[in-house]
DNA sequence: TATTGTTATACTCTATAACTATA
DNA sequence: TATAGTTATAGAGTATAACAATA
């Protein structure tokens, strides 16, 4: 799409677009070779840095519904990554945690990350790169 | 999300979170108004500048496989917003253009996607704003 | 044989509402 | 009665394979 029609000028057209690219670099380095989704990766890491959250925060953090997260769970749960314990303070809660398969998952797949950003380098400098995810982070703040 | 974990420096995360407000803002001020999809009016506005053209091309510009724009077409030929016509030159292939009422509507929804930008550069300044589009813009386009 | 477009099918994603158990 | 989490259901998005018509 080169020209200069309303498309060109609309943000949300071009995410779509990009995100096609992003995705593709999943698949490739982590989706398919590591058997997991988007949503999957995401939220390993997330609670790799952030243990003992409850699923109401962590759906938060990653923008999904509580039933969605309730399903991402449920598979995370029944291949071994995550476990679900009560919460001591409010039984109707439970805290999510990394098991020590899901640890060792999170550890092996930075370095792959890393070079999933590196193969999208080829399109954007480094610090084109930067400042990509700070003007995403940007919008995707609330705004103030 | 803050902090500085693996997630933090992975573009498809990023976009992925600001593909929600994106969506947010063309549901607000297209989607639900107009009873239009994205990938309606991405048709919609691609038509309007880029007559005639067969499905085959439209599909590769808005990365979409062919099944799903002969959906798409489908709805919005019910809709009676743009036409099929059989190519004169191979009879396999049609051309897709806009009816009366599909320029009609074409042309009243660019003073609303102005609009909708508008509304994200509250979070966004214009000049970021345009600065994101030619980043993504560039993620999208072939390496090179 | 290859290509254009469509139809058929299945799987995933997403959202809403209903349910349970605690508070 | 309100909340956390789950389950149930349905709608929309997406991909692959199979098919019809034409080249």
């Amino acid at each position: 799409m080169t020209g200069k029609g309303v498309l060109d000028t609309t943000l949300g057209f071009h995410i779509a677009r990009a995100s096609v690219v992003a995705y593709d670099a999943f698949e490739q380095h982590i989706g398919t070779p590591h058997g997991l989704r988007k949503v999957d990766f995401s939220l390993l890491m997330l609670v790799a840095e952030h243990s003992h959250l409850a699923p109401k925060v962590l759906a938060k953090m990653l923008s999904l519904t509580a039933p969605k997260l309730s399903m991402v769970l449920d598979r995370m749960q029944a291949r071994g990554l995550i476990d679900r314990t009560p919460d001591p303070l409010d039984r109707r809660s439970v805290q999510v945690t990394l098991t020590a398969e899901g640890v060792r998952l999170a550890r092996a797949l930075e370095p792959v990350a890393r070079r999933m950003e590196q193969g999208l380098k080829k399109r954007l400098s480094a610090a084109d790169h930067a400042r990509l995810i700070q003007l995403l982070s940007k919008l995707a703040s609330p705004p103030g």
